[in-house]
DNA sequence: TTAGGGTTAG
């Protein structure tokens, strides 16, 4: 084992007897450098086993080089083993076990462990914040390592602490913190300002996000990729091509390498922005495509209605040796259902478990619901949404409710806003619907009935707004607004493109 | 040994 993983000057023959070596670590670079070698897990186990019977690699250091190793592999249960095997763990030793916590999930452990280490009166160094806010991702608890880092001046105006508590904030999505600390932070780099892009892009504050894209820009900071695929998913979002564009163009002056992510993140982009030729032509261009790659070009294709070339591609993914994802499965869904596939669309929903192990989710039987409903099938819809293994949400009955209004069966539409009622008990646009098709259906008592629960629970209509993005400007309108300089002309090409449609349907 | 990224059902 150790043979194939040993080259060069550093061979098999060099291995530590296993008594009397005392020899420090430094004079014996082999064993780390035969251990950093190792790309799969079970190679690192085993070149590990050889090594630990000698008396040397017992030390803590060494431990501690051992941890971190298992660390980048995941091997939480593997790594602990070897920690709790040392007798003094060191800061590092503790540091590694917690950001191996941290980036697996695993936050409590990693939280517990910070404790067990102040227990020991150990100090934590510049390494211990950010690997134990990582831990605290999403864990309110985490809010009291805000006072740690301020009480400690040793980092309180150290940027990786302070980037990773405002990170922190993100997590749960209170950007609000996160942006205030974003303010007062004595540094900011291109992390941190990504950090901060990032945070109001995924609490879907998508103008906030670009905001701050133009603010980077401005202040000379450096922009790379991760920056990027953030700023690529606010333009996308907010339908701003242009924003995507220029993105498009920095990419290919500044020679930036399409990695799957920043890939995909086009591809979304140009896709939601109405440019799937453009999507597909980026998608050619990538050179490893990845899951992600895959996932956003089969979902770009199932909003553009393309569902039979969606299915193509992912077929095509397979022959690929790429496996597809829960995520592969709800775009291919969707793909089937914006084009009316119900057969193909129930034959993947089986083929998940069967074929590829994996167990639909509430997300695929929503879509499922969501062919049956499209194709105007509202009693099997129903019957699938009482039926799933799993508790149905307010997206199964709104997808039920949104098909029933616009087939006017008030029996179904009943049915399913009784349960709306207590899953969204606030939602307007599920009262608006059901008044609709008691509008539809001539019952206007029941329509009076609908206005007046409106108004006994003080239930506010929101109304439906649209964004558009021209010359750099993002335009939002809501139904009937009047407001915007060129209303006149705006609600003039309105009612032409509405005299076009009409006559193509005639 | 540090901090930041995407796609996903009404």
């Amino acid at each position: 084992m150790l043979e194939i993983l040993a080259s060069g000057n550093h061979h098999i023959t060099h291995l530590p007897s296993p008594s009397n070596d005392s020899k420090p670590i430094s004079n014996k670079p082999n064993h780390l450098q035969i251990l950093k070698k190792c790309t799969h897990l079970i190679q690192f186990k085993q070149a590990h086993a050889q090594i630990i019977k000698t008396p040397l690699h017992q030390s803590d250091t060494y431990l501690s080089k051992i941890i971190e190793g298992v660390v980048g592999f995941s091997d939480l249960i593997y790594a602990r083993q070897v920690f709790d095997q040392i007798t003094e763990p060191s800061t590092f030793a503790f540091n590694t076990m917690i950001r191996g916590y941290g980036t697996n999930d695993l936050g409590p452990e990693g939280i517990d462990l910070y404790i067990r280490m102040r227990h020991r009166g150990l100090i934590p160094d510049n390494f211990t914040y950010p690997f134990l806010l990582k831990a605290c991702s999403g864990l309110k608890q985490g809010k009291g390592v805000h006072s740690l880092v301020v009480k400690d001046k040793r980092f309180s105006s150290e940027i990786h602490s302070l980037t990773s508590l405002m990170t922190f904030y993100c997590s749960f999505g209170d950007v609000g913190s996160a942006r205030l600390l974003f303010d007062r932070m004595p540094q900011r780099n291109v992390v941190t300002w990504t950090g901060i892009i990032a945070g109001y892009v995924k609490q879907k504050r998508y103008k906030d996000g670009i905001e701050l894209f133009n603010q980077m820009k401005n202040n000379g900071v450096e922009i790379n990729e991760l920056t990027l695929v953030s700023v690529l998913s606010a333009s996308a979002n907010l339908g701003a091509l242009e924003i995507g564009q220029w993105v498009h163009e920095y990419i290919d002056q500044k020679r930036i390498l399409l990695n799957p992510k920043l890939g995909a993140a086009l591809i979304d982009m140009y896709a939601k922005c109405g440019h799937i030729d453009k999507a597909y032509q980026v998608f050619g261009t990538i050179p490893c495509k990845g899951v992600y790659v895959w996932n956003a070009m089969i979902g770009g294709l199932a909003m553009h209605g393309y569902g039979n070339e969606a299915i193509e591609r992912f077929q095509e993914m397979q022959q690929n040796g790429i496996m597809p994802d829960r995520v592969t499965f709800i775009v291919v869904l969707s793909a089937c259902s914006h084009s009316g596939l119900v057969e193909k669309g129930k034959e993947i929903l089986l083929s998940m478990r069967k074929d590829f192990g994996i167990e639909p989710n509430i997300k695929h039987y929503g879509c499922f619901v969501d062919i049956l409903c499209r194709a105007g099938l509202l009693n099997e819809a129903y019957e699938v949404i009482i039926n799933m293994p799993m508790e149905p949400n307010a997206v199964l009955w709104g997808t039920l409710l949104n098909a029933c209004a616009a087939a006017a069966n008030v029996e179904l539409a009943e049915a399913a806003m009784q349960r709306l009622m207590v899953l969204e008990p606030f939602n307007d646009g599920n009262y608006v619907l059901i008044s609709n098709i008691y509008a539809a259906t001539e019952r206007w008592n029941d329509v009076g009935r609908v206005r007046k629960i409106l108004k006994d629970r003080k239930i506010s209509r929101n109304p439906g707004h649209s964004l558009i993005q021209v010359d750099n400007v993002v335009h939002e309108f809501m139904v009937g607004d009047g407001r915007h300089p060129c209303s006149e002309q705006i609600y003039g090409m309105l009612e032409k493109v509405a005299i076009i449609i009409k006559e193509w349907s005639l």
